[in-house]
RNA sequence: GCUCAUAUGGCUCAGAGGUAGAGCACUUCCUUGGUAAGGAAGAGGUCGAGGGUUCAAUUCCCUCUAUGAGCUCCA
């Protein structure tokens, strides 16, 4: 099978081998059946197919509305009576393997519309789907007696839809419209062979063992309490330590690139947030309080404590670009379905900065923030890639203002050949941003910073500097995060390291191991000059086996065990154990703490 | 927010209409062990919260809270 042709590409346009019958097709290129692209959209279509064909037979009541390729896999939302559980994926499996078998062509038939909604009179979902496609000629698809509106591409027989798997059932509203009907989903995915398969169910295992929710419990770094509430992360002593380490990695970098360190309130009257623009445009994600008649509003954003400090004098052109930086804990209500571990939370930290410049320096400054996210992104290995959000429907300002803003983000890339992608209509409702996503180990994409230009805000509050003519000015803010929140780059970080956190941030960077009650001494005294140093560490000296205690530091992850018995106390030794480099070995005092601080400056921003 | 599912000691999970168990963790004792689980004894749960049905509910029903999956990726 594998050298079968199962479709076609004619330029932009994939066709199967149905509609390519009616035309010249000696031109096109030929797809064929294995795992590329255009072979999986076709196989993974007509999947979906073959499955809706399966859920027809087993309930002869369904109804089905659309049944889309989608990045991994497929889906098909459809509307049945009973109540279809994840326990039914194998039976419907099963009747999917058995259709595969009865090697069943696939056969296209064209009309139009006016014909296919009279044809499909009685089926109320495909009405649906006929109020969403444009008038003309519409195709249906055929195998047995099992017909479906459906604009292809498809594999010419059922014989080539063998290696599937359904992977959950959910519910979907119809056409994404949470005021529709709830119609019931089946996500699957398909290959044009088994091992395919086997690797993409091993990559979800793999996945399952990365989740930083699971990790973070295993490694005692974050929880959540039912009492506190959702979306609302305790930080346990190694997530607080971990956490610490990033914070004061990424304070000293900030010093360097001439950032200073700010603090506004945690909450502000709503007054300043109608002057702002949040009051009305993001007010609905906000918590507010009242104080003394006066209603406040707790900071979703970090922005106006910065434009504040920015107000307290009367500033220079000689004082830009001014840099204020804070880790500014907002608080943001987020829908409870939305919540999730580290990834979405109701309360988290930004490492926030406003910097303050005029109009012409905005290319500078934007490069300079990409150099900072680039030499952070690089300590961690993570890639990354850049996408510019344009004007959302809810905004504030002028056109002009949106247009010069946007243009600035673009010039700063376009200038400096960085590749970007447009996120129409995606940016604040402030101004138009570059967000920077972040690609993991498993190839997964996450939003992390952002920099974002605002003419805005210092408009609103009526921001100045006095230029070289004793005029004032307007200057330009520039909202930027590198890591977006500490919650999250944290939560991404656990994923992407699978918890072996890199040495200059492992909350444990080693555990001493003593071998028995007599060198606790010697341990303990290891363990403060270790401190001094910088580095943290732990004393392993409960009531256990030797072998326990270095398979509960192994299993905590943690990057180096430290062995001291005899011989090491009358050597004035350690005996080390690296994890990542799996070798042991013996070293001085000296010799370790050099080699502590040659692994500590692997790393700097 | 909506749909569906789940909620049992710190953790991972069994269990049944008659108020509960395992392993790990924890405490104590023995053991002082040279690189991934030494041994023994013990303590710990109003079975997420509130209400209802029942002679009886942790188990059935309802509400709430929390958690999980999905709700954007167009026949």
């Amino acid at each position: 099978m594998q050298n079968e042709v199962i479709a076609y590409r004619d330029g932009e346009t994939l066709l199967d081998t149905q509609t390519a019958a009616s035309q010249d097709f000696s031109d096109f290129q030929k797809v064929l059946f294995d795992n590329s692209d255009d072979a999986l959209e076709v196989i993974r279509h007509s999947t979906a197919h073959m499955m809706a064909q399966a859920i027809k037979e087993l309930y002869p009541d369904a109804k089905f509305f659309v049944g889309p390729v989608i990045e991994d896999g497929f889906y098909y939302d459809f509307r049945v009576d009973e109540k279809i559980s994840d326990s039914d994926l194998k039976t419907i499996e099963k009747k999917m393997q058995e259709i595969a078998k009865r090697k069943l062509p696939i056969v296209k038939t064209c009309t139009t519309k006016k014909e296919a909604v009279v044809h499909f009179g009685d089926d109320d979902l495909k009405q649906e789907v006929f109020l969403r496609i444009p008038d003309g000629e519409v195709s249906t698809y055929k195998q047995g007696d099992f017909e479906d509106l459906c604009r292809g591409p498809h594999v010419p027989n059922t014989r080539y839809l063998r290696f599937f798997k359904l992977i959950r059932v959910a519910g979907a509203y119809l056409g994404g419209d949470e005021k529709r009907e709830m119609l019931t989903r089946i996500y699957g995915t398909a290959f044009a062979d088994k091992k395919s398969l086997m690797e993409y169910s091993k990559m979800i295992e793999e996945a399952k063992k990365r989740d930083h929710r699971k990790i973070g419990k295993e490694l005692k770094l974050f929880t959540f309490d039912d009492e506190v509430g959702a979306g609302l992360p305790i930080w346990l002593p190694n997530g607080a330590r971990l956490r610490s380490r990033l914070e004061h990695l990424l304070f000293k970098a900030h010093r360097l690139r001439g950032y200073e360190p700010v603090r506004g309130p945690e909450i502000l009257k709503s007054d300043a947030w109608k002057v702002s623009g949040h009051y009305d445009n993001y007010g609905e994600n906000m918590y507010f309080t009242v104080i003394d008649d006066a209603e406040y509003g707790i900071k979703p954003m970090n922005c106006l404590g910065h434009i504040k400090v920015y107000q307290d004098e009367v500033r220079s052109y000689r004082d830009l670009p001014l840099k204020f930086f804070e880790y500014g804990v907002v608080h943001r209500h987020e829908m409870s379905g939305v919540l999730h571990g580290l990834f979405r939370v109701r309360e988290f930290t930004q490492d926030d900065a406003h910097i303050f410049c005029t109009p012409e320096q905005i290319k500078e400054n934007v490069l300079e923030i990409l150099d900072f996210v680039d030499t952070i992104m690089s300590a961690f290995g993570f890639e990354y890639e850049m996408e510019i959000s344009t004007k959302p429907e809810k905004a504030i300002g002028d056109d002009a203002y949106w247009e010069a803003a946007t243009k600035g983000l673009k010039d700063a890339l376009d200038g400096n050949g960085i590749k970007y992608g447009i996120d129409e209509g995606g940016g604040a409702f402030y101004g138009p941003k570059i967000d920077i996503k972040i690609t993991d180990a498993l190839k997964r994409k996450w939003q992390c910073g952002t920099i974002q230009v605002d003419f805005n805000l210092p408009e609103r509050f009526d921001l100045s500097y006095v230029d070289a003519n004793n005029e004032h000015k307007r200057p330009v803010m520039l909202h930027r995060a590198i890591l977006g929140s500490f919650e999250r780059f944290i939560g991404i970080l656990i994923e992407h390291t699978a918890g072996e956190l890199p040495f200059f941030i492992a909350p444990t960077q080693a555990v001493i191991v003593p071998i028995s009650d007599a060198h606790h001494v010697y341990a303990k005294k290891l363990h403060e000059i270790l401190l001094d140093e910088g580095i943290d560490t732990e004393i392993s000296a409960k009531n256990e086996s030797l072998n326990k205690r270095i398979r509960n530091a192994e299993k905590m992850k943690v990057p180096m065990i430290l062995v001291v018995g005899d011989e090491e106390v009358e050597k004035n030794s350690v005996a080390l154990r690296d994890r990542r480099e799996r070798i042991q070995y013996n070293l001085s005092i000296d010799e370790l703490k050099t080699k502590m601080k040659e692994k500590l400056s692997e790393v700097h921003f």
